[in-house]
DNA sequence: GTCAGATACTTGAATGTTCAACAGTCAAGT
DNA sequence: ACTTGACTGTTGAACATTCAAGTATCTGAC
């Protein structure tokens, strides 16, 4: 308990604030975009990028949660909204009577497939074309891992197979 | 119009999803841990340390705003917030009758000496202590290259001298 | 000096997130 | 069969953030 903190040197504070700034920077970038071409946020997004790729284009709540990394709560809330624009459609799970679906409705996958280009334009504008392909590689490295570091449940390195973009 | 969208190759979205996964699950861990010992969320804490950093505790809001990088909005919101707790104290500015100072109370300033060690114990053992020194240097690199390709206005790559951690 | 436009901050409504508490269901043991 | 404990999902309140609109003040051009 005693122990002397040990601070973050200059160094590790530039890059410390850095990584805050570009990180909150970049998502809120992305949010906006989204919101505005969209009419949703980024985490929405993905939840109905997720839902896409799955089979039959449907996940059980609590799947889509460990995926995507959202509470259960979140989800509710995520999905409850998404219904509202019949993006998404709730579906009793036939196997658990607990259980629910999440169904991605056709107006959703439109939405999706109209806005996905625009959306990896802005990824790779804002991100990948201003990397050299060793920085990504650095950044994938990094970033896997931290994720290793904090991923208590999860994939610790495969995610499963997507063909969108997200 | 018609170019075709150059999606992203596996190995680009796999570093996507590692970005976003990672970025967004150290956001919230520290944020929780703030939230539960300091009673309050990783952006007020950073409105905190940079009023700590300021001369006389104290900075106009705008200046807040821009360091911070938040709306003027988040700003009056924040302030209200911390204003209630008894950590910061609103003065008008001497020179601008439009302005508003922010200035850091005593009991903010404890607030902030107590919870600071925590905070970076975490920062450290969630990054800092992950990563080799050159991965640091490369995600500093990354991060900085970014940041440019996002921030409209405020400091392309010098911060303000800062004494303490964040 | 005055007026137009920019700047500084505030307000309130809407949205998304979290948390704690809850209800329904399952699975395992007894 | 029953009970216990884990799991699934929902609810509502609290909170942070955003956006659009509004007020007050400054600045510069005329």
């Amino acid at each position: 308990m005693k122990e002397t903190t040990r601070w973050l040197d200059e160094h590790e504070q530039a890059t410390w604030q850095a990584y805050l700034a570009s990180t909150r920077l970049l998502e809120e970038t992305l949010d906006r975009q989204l919101q505005n071409e969209a009419g949703m946020p980024h985490t929405y997004y993905g939840i109905l990028a997720t839902l896409s790729d799955a089979p039959d284009q449907r996940m059980r709540m609590s799947d889509l949660a460990k995926v995507v990394r959202g509470s259960p709560s979140r989800m509710t809330h995520a999905i409850t909204s998404l219904e509202r624009k019949g993006w998404v459609r709730r579906e009793q799970c036939p196997t658990d009577r607990r259980g629910q679906l999440a169904v991605l409705e056709p107006a959703g996958r439109e939405v999706l497939e109209e806005k996905a280009p625009g959306h990896v334009a802005e990824v790779r504008s804002r991100m990948f074309d201003r990397l050299s392909p060793e920085q990504v590689s650095q950044l994938r490295e990094i970033c896997e891992t931290i994720l290793d570091g904090l991923d208590t449940s999860a994939c610790p390195t495969t995610m499963p197979g997507r063909t969108t973009v997200h």
